[in-house]
DNA sequence: CGTGTGACTAGGA
DNA sequence: ATCCTAGCCACAC
């Protein structure tokens, strides 16, 4: 597999992050069997912004913390984005972060 | 081809 | 709980 495709299929399960929750980029590079690193996903977030349905603001890390918030457009874009879908943030963290977090590996069960 | 950097993570102190 | 380290891999020089 290349790397564009790898690409491709993170955003395929980024695209079915529910409203409302949010997951880490860990988990999406297990369900797709890690062939690359978590690092590699986050540099698939940061090519997504040619792909307007690919949800990134619901990828943070493992903690839950907004890591990626500078590569948004202005300096809290991703947090509002968030907190329209009503999660809570505070300190750049998603509160409850364990409640809302949505595991493609339970969910979807399969490989994309 | 070597080096540095980073939207990461797991493990240890 | 926090801090540090090693491993990770695509990309830009």
């Amino acid at each position: 597999m290349n790397t564009k495709d790898f690409y491709l299929r993170v955003y395929e399960v980024v695209k079915q992050i529910p409203y409302g929750r949010a997951t880490s980029y860990g988990a999406i590079a297990k369900v797709l069997g890690t062939p690359r690193s978590s690092r590699t996903v986050g540099y698939a977030m940061n090519a997504a912004h040619n792909n307007p349905d690919v949800p990134a603001h619901r990828v943070v890390n493992r903690n839950g913390v907004l890591t990626g918030k500078h590569h948004f457009a202005g300096t809290n874009l991703m947090q509002q984005l968030l907190e329209s879908e009503g999660l809570v943030i505070e300190e750049d963290q998603i509160k409850n972060f364990k409640d809302i977090y949505w595991d493609p590996v339970e969910e979807l069960g399969f490989q994309v």
